[in-house]
DNA sequence: ATTCTAGATGTTATATTATAACATAACATT
DNA sequence: AATGTTATGTTATAATATAACATCTAGAAT
């Protein structure tokens, strides 16, 4: 089984991200529901605020918007709802820019690709059955087992380069 | 220019350790003499203990050793040896591990892409042109111009696997 | 409806990773 | 020796993340 999806594409920064956010949040609900867990409130509030664009989020940063509405925030408020959301595929982390990302195909458990730009910081991300396929050859040759993948691409969107001529 | 080099493949063991040290030092001097710069008493100590081993190395870690000769390291004395032996291309960060691995390629400036095993923490580096190409080709498709790459495989090695029967 | 319980949250403290800022020392060039 | 540059020392703090234990609460079991 070897998909080849863009989970989320580079969208212009005019796009109507409204939608993305409330999309987000309904498959969130729906995926909560169908596996039978809760979406508690400061999990959804969490998501939400991932969800506030398409950029890397970081933690105290959500901290800190977590706790103008909700005096009791502390860190291990904001790190435990992200593990729940990790954990259903809600939310990845970007491991080299310690942020975190809303994944709005959270049925499909999956490790993405993802591209990030330096300029705007939009992430877009793939579960590339290829790029998948091809570290899975080049594994073998040397007989290493996969169990975990970490693909982070940085460098200029197009609508970013657009506006550097 | 797409070379596909094993910069550094796994290793049994038992393999004679001593002998990559000494290589990395004298690849490391050699590297420094060659573009005119100083490769200090503690950034080739720092190197030392990186190569101590194929597994990544935390920078605290080493600052503990450090101190046992050299009672003045604090956190700066290892963060400023790692950003240059890192700029120099000596050592990679492992960014989902926060840690760092020596590279024995020097001369030729790159970021690799990083196995490392689940159970003995060795760490293969590739600098694999076939993969390179097919993240451009991926970035290409939506115009997106890559820069800069982290490419982070997990999992287990052929010796681990054996072990695992 | 009441009790029970697992899961969720509150709270305090601390661990881990990394950088800022400024002072001093070592080294190279003139 | 005087100068500029690079490297190191030193102190403090920022940024990221987890441990440990107390309390609460929604929903299951009775
Ligand atoms: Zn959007
Ligand atoms: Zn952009
Ligand atoms: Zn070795
Ligand atoms: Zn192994």
């Amino acid at each position: 089984m070897s998909k080849n999806k863009v989970i989320s594409p580079f969208k212009p920064a005019s796009h109507k991200h409204q939608d993305c956010l409330r999309a987000a949040i309904v498959a969130a609900k729906n995926h909560c529901d169908a596996v039978g867990i809760r979406l508690t409130p400061i999990r959804q509030r969490v998501l939400e605020l991932i969800w506030q664009d398409h950029e890397p989020v970081k933690a105290y940063d959500i901290l800190d918007k977590l706790k103008q509405s909700k005096s009791s925030s502390a860190p291990p408020t904001v790190y435990r709802a992200l593990e729940f959301l990790q954990d259903e595929g809600l939310v990845h982390k970007i491991e080299s820019l310690n942020a975190y990302v809303g994944c709005s195909d959270p049925k499909n458990i999956h490790k993405g690709q993802f591209f990030i730009c330096h300029d705007c910081s939009f992430v877009a991300e793939l579960d590339d059955g290829e790029i998948r396929h091809l570290l899975q050859k080049k594994a073998k040759r040397f007989g290493f087992e996969i169990n975990d993948e970490m693909v982070e691409i940085k460098g200029y969107c197009q609508e970013c380069r657009g506006l550097k001529e």
